[in-house]
DNA sequence: CGGGCGGCCTGGAGGC
DNA sequence: TGCCTCCAGGCCGCCC
């Protein structure tokens, strides 16, 4: 659900929705996220304050205040950052609302509660514990196949579960890895160490390409209850998916069926003629 | 210590 | 119509 693509949309929505604007009052009406709401941290920390950038690192969206703390916020499965107008009546699953001081709300929902809100001084940022462990991101220019082969160049375990590891590289989630394997032409069950320097770079392209590509698209919604931006709105990459959640269906490429196996307990979807 | 896997959680789909 | 089971999957913690 939301990977990349998906941050990278809402983090482009929030800043053209809340840039600059203040924080005048927070409400946590339920808690009980995958980490508990640090409530009374932000109260003190956040309310009074202006957000000054939003950034973004792997799928954590990073909402800086002026007063050099920065909100973490983690969508987990089925998190949502909707901006709304005041005197929008708060739903069932909307579990922090932040009102501004233009009158609207920015509210944290997440039926299925998977998601993380948390606040920290900017300067402890990078060590924070759901960060400090991640990975390369996928855009960085030293994400090459060299760095590659040198830091997983020798696992044992398939390519699809080395792709999906956020401490190797970030952003890729069970969505996204399946069309990235078939782009590049790689069977998601290839031991890693079996991948050429060539494969690699492969992998490396079409990681990039994917990733861009979805973007542009707004990101991926799959059903009614998918992914949203900001302004509750789906996106549209969808269409463009070529494997994923398509078994049975035809190889755009070359006409076979693609296969759905379970792999390391997800759907694999990829096609048994075109990826090696 | 690399890495596999269970569990968290809810809503929707499908079977009967 | 209603009850049941299964499935979706990011990420952490547990354990081999």
């Amino acid at each position: 659900m939301p990977e990349l693509p998906e941050v990278e949309t809402v983090r482009k929505g929030l800043l053209q929705a809340i840039l600059h604007r203040e924080v005048k009052e927070i409400a946590v009406h339920n808690p009980h996220l995958r980490m508990r709401v640090p409530g009374e941290k932000l109260f003190q920390w956040v309310v009074g304050n202006q957000i000054v950038q939003i950034n973004r690192r792997a799928k954590y969206l990073l909402i800086a205040l002026a007063n050099e703390v920065v909100l973490l916020v983690h969508l987990g499965m089925s998190g949502k950052l909707l901006v709304v107008p005041g005197g929008v009546p708060v739903e069932r699953h909307d579990h922090v609302v932040f009102t501004l001081d233009s009158g609207e709300q920015l509210r944290f929902r997440d039926p299925r509660r998977f998601g993380l809100i948390d606040v920290t001084r900017k300067n402890t940022l990078s060590r924070h514990p759901r960060l400090v462990h991640l990975g390369i991101e996928p855009f960085s220019t030293s994400f090459t196949s060299l760095f590659c082969v040198t830091t997983v160049g020798q696992s044992r375990r398939p390519i699809k579960n080395t792709l999906m590891d956020a401490s190797f590289v970030v952003g890729l989630g069970n969505i996204y890895t399946n069309e990235v394997l078939f782009e590049a032409g790689i069977h998601p069950q290839r031991e890693t160490r079996s991948l050429s320097r060539q494969e690699w770079q492969r992998l490396v392209d079409a990681v990039r390409s994917v990733l861009t590509r979805a973007l542009q698209a707004g990101g991926t919604t799959l059903q009614d209850k998918g992914f949203r931006n900001v302004l509750n709105t789906g996106g549209h990459f969808q269409v463009q998916l070529q494997v994923y959640d398509r078994e049975g269906e035809k190889c755009p490429e070359c006409n076979a069926l693609i296969v759905r196996v379970r792999q390391q307990g997800r759907s694999t979807f990829f096609c048994p003629q075109c990826q090696k």
